[in-house]
RNA sequence: UGGGCUAUGGCCAAGCGGUUAAGGCACCGGACUUUGACUCCGGGAUCGAUGGUUCGAAUCCAUCUAGCCCAGCCA
């Protein structure tokens, strides 16, 4: 599939220009949380250009903060851009090229570009002015090469306390580009690093370090989001100043939100750490990990971020929109069986006491390439509780009652004739009489049945957990209170029943549970017996 | 209000001077159906506003309005 959007439009030209004979992308993550559903545009983007384009995509983790930064971060991020299949041509690291950035800050410093300042935190705020009003130089920004030589190396050495010195570009603190006023490039920070150790005591900024990063690499199209606009004269400064020999492009698009979802990296972390939800991978976020434990293909995930098409424009998307692609994409790929999420036991009288049959079913009527199954029958079976109601509440109404007669799939017609209900007068058994000539597969067409409904034998079952969900949080309008205070109690239901006995799913197995939805045997079933997750439920246009 | 960017139906989004203004999601009808699923048919916008250029504008120009981003030694 080609795909086509402003940015392809630009490589094609860059390449029908030979300013490049290919495209190379990279994803750069920093490592302070796992992705979720809004990265897997900026991943699949970069992965699609540069495949598309005949060049290659790297992955490159922007660890330039190790304060803020953790190993387990990255193996998450790798497994889950790697169950995308997106696959990097190079994993590399912005601290690989600590050594190259440190010479390349000398070099500015060489050519009077950057200068140390030993003005404080708050007063480089102070002299950076505001919105409206130009900043002014610091006092320290005419000190001479030499001294900025030597200042600089002693930062790199140790020789100065954290914070007591920064080195900074000199651009034009009259900009009215705020980024462009003397951005801080290199800060003292002793940290450990996850990758360096304790090698290092100052660290680059983002706006040095990343074009820095992209030019070593030889990236062609620094792909990033719309808040980075205003950063890209700075960028190209960088790149122009330092000298780089391969010169990047960064181009900015419209970053994918989904409306009505947790998915700030601080929030999803409060969330985790106030057990609000299980993990990074609680299938109620939009995480990757948690939408791969819900039991959402990768595939439909490229679908849908394909179908979203690229903006320069910043809106917000609806889940259902997605939820619909993994519809689509699990409708004719995974076998559909029966599962009973809600026991009602039914008795058919006139069924012989001990006799099981096994009818067939297809799998998937979609897909032939599925098969077919066998599908125990007996005497007493269990069906949907809400399936059955005493008296028939209008035409519409395609389910089984007293008196009416369903098709129980695959099987028989049924007709109900009586129920039991215990004190309480809940209903805990209906009886009803079966009809041997019409059986599934018969070609019996004398009558109609008032529905169709599935089942799963009483005796020949597996017994299963199914974990249902909705929006983990409903009202997003109330700013106050934090999302971990607020779960929707209903975000998470967990009920027993039955699947069919036939079924021996491994974990992250996928299933149609007819008439009931798409779901994913989860990781928890291990040590519980079999727990599902279910993915995203059947459209459903029936309305009570 | 300094700078940067955006504006097409409820949501996403094609369109790049001449089309009855694609398509998807959602919604509403209806057909079909051994999943009230799937599939199929049908339904809705004059393109942020106002002025202008033009035989002709969502597409060009001007002005205006609205929204987003920027004042981290975060990325």
């Amino acid at each position: 599939m080609e795909i086509n959007h402003f940015i392809n439009t630009i490589i094609e030209n860059d390449i029908k220009s030979k300013k490049h004979d290919r495209a190379i992308t990279r994803f750069p993550p920093e490592p302070n949380g796992l992705l979720h559903l809004g990265h897997a545009r900026a991943i699949i983007t970069n992965y699609s250009m540069a495949k598309q384009h005949g060049g290659y995509f790297n992955l490159r983790f922007d660890d330039t903060n190790p304060v803020k930064e953790d190993t387990l971060f990255v193996e998450g991020i790798k497994k889950d851009i790697a169950w995308l299949g997106c696959e990097w041509e190079n994993l590399f690291y912005a601290s690989d090229y600590f050594d190259e950035m440190y010479e390349r800050a000398m070099l500015l410093v060489k050519k009077g570009k950057a200068y140390v300042d030993d003005l404080t935190a708050e007063e480089i705020r102070a002299y950076r002015g505001d919105l409206k009003n130009p900043g002014k130089n610091s006092p320290y920004r005419e000190r001479s090469i030499e001294e900025n030589t030597s200042l600089f190396e002693g930062m790199k050495n140790g020789e100065f306390p954290d914070g007591s010195k920064v080195l900074r570009a000199k651009i034009d603190m009259s900009s009215p580009n705020m980024n462009m006023r003397d951005p801080v490039i290199y800060r003292i920070q002793r940290a450990h690093h996850h990758n360096t150790g304790d090698k290092w005591c100052i660290y680059p900024m983002y706006d040095y370090a990343h074009p820095i990063e992209d030019a070593v690499e030889g990236i062609t199209h620094s792909l990033c989001s719309l808040e980075f606009e205003d950063h890209r004269p700075l960028y190209d400064w960088v790149v122009r100043e330092c000298e780089m020999k391969n010169i990047p492009r960064q181009i900015e698009f419209g970053k994918l939100y989904i409306a009505n979802q947790v998915t700030g990296k601080r929030y999803i972390k409060a969330l985790v750490e106030s057990g609000a939800v299980i993990g990074w991978d609680d299938p109620r976020l939009i995480t990757l990990s948690g939408l791969r434990r819900r039991g959402v293909p990768p595939q439909a995930i490229h679908n849908f971020i394909h179908a979203l098409g690229l903006p320069k424009s910043q809106g917000e998307t609806e889940l259902d929109m997605f939820y619909q692609y993994v519809r689509d994409y699990l409708k004719s790929t995974v076998p559909r069986i029966n599962a009973v999420l809600d026991p009602l036991k039914l008795v058919i009288d006139n069924y012989p006491e001990d006799e099981i049959e096994y009818v067939e079913a297809e799998n998937n009527r979609d897909n032939e390439a599925l098969g077919t199954r066998l599908m125990p029958f007996s005497k007493e079976v269990y069906i949907e509780r809400e399936d059955f109601i005493e008296e028939k509440p209008n035409k519409k109404w395609k389910r089984l009652a007293l008196d009416v007669e369903v098709r129980l799939m695959h099987a028989y017609f049924i007709k109900a004739n009586s129920v039991v209900k215990d004190e309480n007068g809940k209903i805990i058994e209906v009886h009803c009489t079966y009809d041997k000539e019409t059986k599934s597969g018969s070609g019996f067409v004398d009558r109609k049945p008032n529905g169709n409904i599935h089942y799963v034998d009483a005796k020949k079952n597996k017994k299963a957990k199914f974990r249902l969900f909705d929006d983990l949080i409903t009202d997003f309008e109330d700013k106050d209170t934090p999302f971990s205070e607020k779960v929707n109690p209903d975000s998470l239901i967990e009920v027993e029943g039955f699947i069919e006995e036939s079924i021996d799913p491994l974990v992250g197995d996928s299933f149609q549970f007819t008439r009931n939805g798409y779901f994913a045997l989860d990781q928890d079933s291990i040590k519980d017996g079999l727990v599902f997750n279910q993915t995203v439920s059947l459209r459903s246009s029936f309305k009570k």
